[in-house]
Order: structure tokens, then C-alpha cells, then sequence
DNA sequence: CTGTGTGCAAAGGGTTTGCAAGTAC
DNA sequence: GTACTTGCAAACCCTTTGCACACAG
């Protein structure tokens, strides 16, 4: 059975393959990135700042904003703005080096305020007015996700 | 001649037009009320709560806000998460009674930091995964816009 | 010794709210 | 007089930065 379009496929990383991710994108694997990487490879959904701050007691947030925006500049994770305020990041697949940010559509839940991010599925493109020249998109779902429907009728 | 899709068509409401726009909407047309819907009525794009408080020197932020939410919640404006972290409104149209935010697509443009609504090209929907229900899309492209590439170029 | 990484504290930028005074009917 | 509006001030939330210490090569 194969795994559906959300579900992340990093959850049993070890440390060393993490590691190796790392490097791959030429991050310098210290004790705090790997920490953030890790918890980001583990979680089924997208994190924010605040997540990640919450996940790990011991590291400090600002640690943790500049690890984030490393890992973005360095293509580890991407970044998705899905309207509740606060960015959040999810890993970007490990064996893509072209992986943008909106590049797949993401999931917002409003009950449970997780967002999904639908790898294989791409954002829609529209045909623009003339001359207005496409640089990047932003495509998020708002709605509820299958768990809190499931919660909601029983 | 046709103006383009993405040129205000409020742009010449007189004062009595607005006023008569609020009623319709169930929304008691005071000062400040008029005075943030003709500057929303002749922005040529979506507008921030910064830029309608530079826009009335003499209105208050926090009157602006809550007449802005008022406005959201009887459908006078939409609005846009447009990626830059402060939240726009646009005028919804007059004969509309179904516009909902995210309805149809958004432009941001970098360089000059305006956002368009292209009022007549609907956000694109997608098949979601089995079990997530769709309540609202938020689509905004951000690229170039006609102006700015024009200064480029020269 | 030098450069990189981290924690702490505080600043920023935008939104939101409490409260009291003002206004309309 | 009552209910709705507004301005002022301050709180809030999340992100970002300055600075000094820690650590590795």
C-alpha cells in the first residue's frame, strides 16, 4: 500500500542520514541544526518558528530562526506562508534540487490549524494579463482535514 | 475600448454611490466609513492598513482596522494575504453578493509592492486527497508587473 | 587566533483590544 | 438615555537583529 500524498517520507531518518542531507546542500551539520532537521523529518505536517521552539526546550528561537533560514537558502526545507500569521517550513524532498517554494499546493486545517503540504500536487498556473511576468506562486487550501471531519460527525 | 482586468471600475463613485453601497450592505455610513471606502474606491490596487492610515491623516488606525473587519464582515472588501505580512483589502464588486476572499487571483508585484486583483480570472481549483474539505483558496502570483518592467527596461 | 555557531535580550513591524470620550437618534 | 463610533494608548504575536560568549579547526 502506498503512502498517501502526505504523509512525510523522512520519518525514520537516522542521524547519520541526516547528516548527509546536510552536507549534501552544504550545511555545516551541528548539534542544533541536526536537532531542527530531525524534528522536522519526524513531523507529518508543516512547523513554524514557534513549533520548533516548542519541540525543543533546550534550543534557543533565535537559534532556531537562523538555522530555518539557513536550511531555506540552502534548498533543505521549504517555506509556506499559509495565512495564519506565521510561516512555516516542511523538509524539501531529498532527492530534488529544484524544489521552490510553491512549487506543490498546501493544506491549511483551521480545527487543528496543521498545514499539509500535497508534494504531487503541483500549484495550478494561470495565464496572466499582459505583461505581468510570473516570478513565484502561492497556493493554499483552507479547510478541514480528514481527522477533525472524522472528529466533528462521531 | 475595455479596461484592462485589473483597473478598478469604482474609480468615479460620488459620495452619495457610497453611501448607498454601505446601506445595501447593512452598514451604517459614518464619516470614517465613507472616508475608507472612497480611498479603497479609488485605489488602483489592494490596500494595507498602513496605507489607507497614510492615505487619512486624520483617521485613526484602530478606527480604520475595525471598520475594515466591519467591511469584511458584511462582504464590502476582500481580502488578500498577499505574502508580505500585512494584510490587503480590495472593494468587492457592487453587484456581487457571493465574492468571498481568495474567489478569484491576486498579483503581487515585487518591485513596486502593489497587489492587483484580476477580478475576472477565477483562483484554480484542484482534486484534494480523499477526506480534506475545501472552504476557500488563497492564490496570489508574485512577479513583475507591467510598470515596473516597463522602468526596467528603459 | 579566527571564523562560525549559539543564547540572551531587545527591537521591529503589523495587528488587535480596553477604555473612555464623543456622537447620533 | 442608550447604543453605536471613534481616538488614544497599550498589548500582542511573530519575526528579526545586536552583541557577547563558546566552540572548533
Amino acid at each position: 500500500m502506498q503512502s498517501p500524498d502526505y504523509t512525510p517520507n523522512f520519518a525514520c531518518m537516522k542521524r547519520e542520514e541526516l547528516e548527509q542531507l546536510l552536507l549534501k546542500r552544504h550545511v555545516q551539520p551541528t548539534a542544533v541544526r541536526l536537532m531542527v532537521l530531525k524534528a522536522l523529518s519526524e513531523a507529518t505536517q508543516s512547523l513554524s518558528l514557534l513549533d520548533l521552539d516548542n519541540l525543543l526546550d533546550t534550543v534557543d528561537r533565535s537559534s532556531i530562526f537562523r538555522t530555518l533560514t539557513l536550511f531555506h537558502s540552502h534548498r533543505v526545507v521549504h517555506g509556506i506562508d499559509d495565512g495564519t500569521g506565521s510561516f512555516k517550513y516542511a523538509l524539501c524532498d531529498t532527492d530534488c534540487d529544484c524544489e521552490h517554494d510553491g512549487e506543490h499546493t498546501h493544506f491549511h486545517c483551521t480545527k487543528c490549524n496543521r498545514t499539509f503540504c500535497f508534494k504531487n500536487i503541483p500549484t495550478p498556473l494561470i495565464s496572466l494579463p499582459k505583461g505581468f511576468q510570473l516570478t513565484s506562486v502561492n497556493y493554499v487550501v483552507t479547510g478541514i482535514c480528514p481527522q477533525c471531519a472524522a472528529k466533528n460527525r462521531s
